[in-house]
DNA sequence: TTGTAAGCGTTATCAC
DNA sequence: GTGATAACGCTTACAA
């Protein structure tokens, strides 16, 4: 019942050991009568290679790690960030023909396993997904030798290489868009603090209107529907003048679709509202939600890429930025 | 750079690699002051086990791969049944200290990967979720001595064991619901042939309708939004008269909500709509969805907690089945 | 309680 | 071309 061994394959086909992992490795110095023999040896058999063996003696396992810093719950909200990236890693992971190994870490128990499954040489590189905070885990495996990328700009100094999206730009599109239409008072649901994506969305939109000498209006939220519901009514009750909101996820503007709804304010006649990631499910709000593009499979896609370039040994851009594009739907 | 080796801690703390050994393995049986100067040199040189040179000797790795056989585009579209399992899974895991190794099997070269990684000894028990047709990898991986537990009733015969929701319960609450509540014609979107969930939830809605002697007036589609507002055009062209539809999916019911709308049928009045899932969104649409909630969180960690029994050498139950719960909210 | 030594199943380096 | 043989880093009887 127990797997067969090379040893096994070996005797039944009549060779050593050295010649069947050849075989069974692809090595065309075999002869092939002898190659014949050992492959129906393997197919009779069912023989498959132990993979813990062979890595213990090639150090590779040609596994990646994609580490999502966050609970199961809230990768899988109806958000489609973190599907996207898996997405696209997966895509680029399935032609480099490396396995995907997905870990959620949501506690510092699963933050620990992470730590010690990375470390312990189960994978060949690790990919993180929105770094929360100044994480040290990205810094620690690389002095540890072992290849990271890191999706979006690290808070912090750090060495790790990343790709991100142009943040930037894509606020300033989305509240100059507000500006160039006429709207006076817009105030912004903000993402959280302590997210990169939170802190560049929110910076870029008190630089924009700076620039326009108009003043910020800020409400936070965590990046989930019901949080950009709430920062709504905070919004409406700080500012009821207000004209347009620019939200920094479609999932907090959805949640203000709501909020301003319940309020009686028409959109996008009385408030202009724009999102940001363009989800799936923007195409579907009542009315149809204006939002600012990214990449996202996209970006999975690259991360994916950079760490391949890595593996084979290339150098990689210390940071990549992809670019976003606003799409201007009913909301504003 | 390279990661220290047992050997190295043992002639650093001066002991032999065998005590190193049993101190990183939690082993009591040595002595305090020996232990500590152990500890000392761990932590010194950040030893972390090699897991393949370890699970090479011990047989066990100590991961668990949940194989979901849909492409990354499909388990993450905004469904959130794969996600909820995945949840659940993960919880499970986590709290008995075992890896998740995810894989998303979408094509021939994928299933080909993770048919060697899990027969290759990378992974100790698989878990799959929602198979399609007969897939013959669930049975192959049972005869090659691993254990494994499905989510759903395999299609054909087998001997995996596996969990389920109560699909016939479920189906029956919705229909009879929208029978007692005076609907007399009414149509179905179904679920893919090929899935048993699909199968499933269609056989029941027809034996109920035939119980009651009422046509059944089916449309196909395949759990997706887009298949839903097409199947539900075709529902309205095979029959306008129809006064309520029972769609195998929220996401098949949200897309015969906006078909419903287009057709300028108001729900819940001429037209009663009943979805299958629950997923977050459901109580977001316009109007909120009337649907059968199933338990998939709970299905996960059910499912991770048979493999779990099954890992610990238990007997397991050849069948699970989970209840299923009608939740009326405003479209029938 | 601690150390010695024999594997675990591969691949890689040599000779032949 | 093919076959011994030595690693790879760890766990675990068995001895001491």
């Amino acid at each position: 019942m127990s797997r067969p061994t090379l040893e096994q394959v070996a005797r039944r086909a009549g060779v050593s050991r050295a010649t069947v992992s050849r075989v069974v490795n692809g090595s065309t110095r075999v002869a092939a009568p002898i190659r014949e023999q050992v492959n129906r040896a393997v197919a009779e058999l069912g023989y498959v290679p132990n993979y813990a063996a062979r890595s213990l003696v090639t150090q590779r396992t040609d596994s990646i790690a994609l580490i999502l810093p966050e609970t199961a719950t809230r990768v899988f909200s109806d958000d489609q960030f973190f599907p996207g990236i898996i997405r696209g890693v997966s895509q680029a992971l399935e032609a480099a023909d490396k396995q995907l190994v997905l870990m959620l870490v949501g506690s510092p128990a699963a933050r620990t396993r992470a730590e010690r499954y990375t470390t312990g040489g189960h994978v060949d590189g690790v990919l993180f997904a929105s770094v929360h905070g100044a994480d040290p885990l990205p810094e620690l495996l690389l002095r540890t030798g072992i290849p990271v990328v890191c999706n979006g700009r690290p808070l912090g100094r750090s060495e790790v290489p990343y790709v991100d999206v142009d943040q930037n730009g894509g606020v300033a599109h989305a509240v100059r868009h507000l500006l160039d239409s006429g709207r006076r008072r817009i105030g912004t649901i903000a993402g959280p603090p302590d997210m990169v994506a939170g802190v560049d969305r929110l910076d870029a939109y008190r630089k924009i209107l700076a620039d326009s000498d108009r003043r910020s209006i800020v409400a936070v939220g965590d990046f989930t529907r019901e949080s950009g519901e709430a920062a709504m009514r905070q919004l409406l009750a700080d500012d009821p003048g207000l004209d347009a909101v620019f939200a920094a996820s479609d999932l907090m503007a959805h949640g203000a679709l709501r909020a301003l709804r319940e309020a009686g304010r028409r959109v996008p006649e009385e408030v202009a509202v724009i999102g940001f990631d363009d989800i799936e499910m923007a195409r579907y709000t009542d009315p149809p939600l204006s939002t600012v593009r990214q990449p996202i499979e996209r970006l999975g896609q690259t991360l994916a890429g950079q760490l391949l370039r890595l593996l084979a040994g290339e150098e990689v851009e210390p940071a990549l930025v992809l670019p976003t594009e606003l799409v201007i739907r009913e909301t504003g």
